[in-house]
Formats: structure tokens, sequence, C-alpha cells
DNA sequence: CACTTACGTTAGTATTTGCTTACGATACCG
DNA sequence: CGGTATCGTAAGCAAATACTAACGTAAGTG
């Protein structure tokens, strides 16, 4: 999963993945929706393979890739474990709520970053 | 929402979301935690401040940080929207079974950059 | 066989990243 | 005021990263 995290991290990774992820593209016809060269993609096309996010078969002498949705899935998990977590947040914010009528700053979070 | 993808590419950062995720907790005994020194720290808090991924709130002396899930739920959008266009893709992949075989690139899916 | 197509791989490089060791800033307390 | 916590910032460095140019490889094609 360290790996998939890492992998989507990069832009031009996620484009590759967003244009495979329904139809099987050949790695040329990849490379050539980006401005950088071909080696670099097959190298992003590498990072994507060992970290489970695509999957690739060969056809004569052409390599056509598909995006794995099982991949991705598998980080999903880690939001969808994070949310859970976060039920033990509402409760405990309920619960405060419920004991005394503060209405503080319980949902502000806007722009109240401060600056030196 | 590429700076939080970036952010949470860090395993030490990730450690520190899960940690402040439902409890507040100051700069020194959320670094008490890690092996790393507080610097190194105070300097993951700061991306993942600028990620929008966490917030701040000074107590005196001290920092409370603190999760923001809204930052979090931004990054999870993404992986959403990849679920609904393969819906996309699906239902027209088998309307184009359904007709007939025709291969015309009538989506072009975004920016297609270009590269002789 | 030579030649082409469609790739990956290697070597080298500029930039970014995560870290540590100083040092600076701010609130507090006597 | 000086001294102590608590914490961010600056500088410097080793390692990782994303890239390009050049080369290597395997599958056709004549």
């Amino acid at each position: 999963m360290d790996a998939a995290l890492q992998a989507i991290a990069e832009p031009n990774r996620r484009a590759i993945l967003r244009l495979i992820w329904s139809r099987e593209l050949p790695a040329g016809e990849i490379a050539a929706n980006f401005t950088v060269t071909r080696p670099a993609i097959s190298q992003h096309l590498r990072v994507l393979k060992e970290a489970g996010l695509i999957s690739e078969r060969r056809e004569g002498t052409k390599r056509l890739y598909r995006a794995r949705p099982e991949g991705l899935a598998e980080v999903r998990a880690f939001f969808e474990s994070m949310w859970d977590t976060s039920l033990d947040r509402l409760k405990e914010a309920a619960e405060a709520e419920f004991q005394n009528d503060q209405r503080s700053q319980h949902d502000a979070s806007n722009d109240n970053y401060s600056r030196d």
C-alpha cells in the first residue's frame, strides 16, 4: 500500500492511471499524451506496475497496459479506515456539546491559519 | 489536492495524521512518538498544514494540532472520481459492444499534451 | 539476412526531499 | 530582569526522484 500511495503522488502517474483506467493502451500511445519523453513514461509505468496499480500484457512487439482497480482499492481502504476512527472523534464532539452549550469554534477551521 | 496527496505519501506524515485524527496534541507529544528529531516533525507538520490536512491552535507556549478530515475528503474525491469514470467507461464499453466494433477516441479524456 | 517498430534499460544530471544540528522566537515564571 | 519550556526556522547534507540522451532487445517484415 505504501508503494501505491507513493506512486499516485506523482501527477504524471495519476494522469497515466486515468488514461488506462478503462481502456487498454500500448506504451507508445500513452507516452504520446505527455510532454515528457517516452523513456520517462516507461519508468513511470514500471513504478505503477510494481505498486500493483497497473497490469501489462504483451502482444507482438507491443505492450498493452491497463489500470488495476484492485490496486487503488487497496489505497482507498486507508481512507476508509481513517473515517472509521473519525467516528470516535464525532462521538467525543457530540458528548462535549451535550454537556455545556459552548459555541466557540467547533466548526470554524476556515482560514484561521496564523502566520508570524 | 496535489499537495495533500504528496503529503500523505510520506509514512511519518500518515502516522502523524493518524495520531491527531481524533485527539488534539501538542507538537512535542507528537514528536515523542517518533524516532526522528522534533524539528523533523515540525517540518512534517508544516507540510501537512500547507496541504490543508491539519489545523493549528496556539495555547500559551504550546501549539495544538488536529487533523482536518475535510482535507482528506478532498483527496478521497479523487478516488471516487476514478470509480465514477470507470462506470462511464463500462457503460460506454457495453454500448459499443452492443452496436458494433467502432474505435474512435471520442472522449479525449482531457488535456492531451503532444510531443514529436 | 538486414531493417523497422515498439519498447525497456542504463548512465548521468538537476532538483527535491527528509533529516540533523544549530539557532531564533515567544510565552511564562521567579 | 534572567531563566526555562515549547516550538519553529535556517543551513547543510545524503539520498531519492524525475528527467534526458544513448543504447539494448525482442518481434515482426522485406
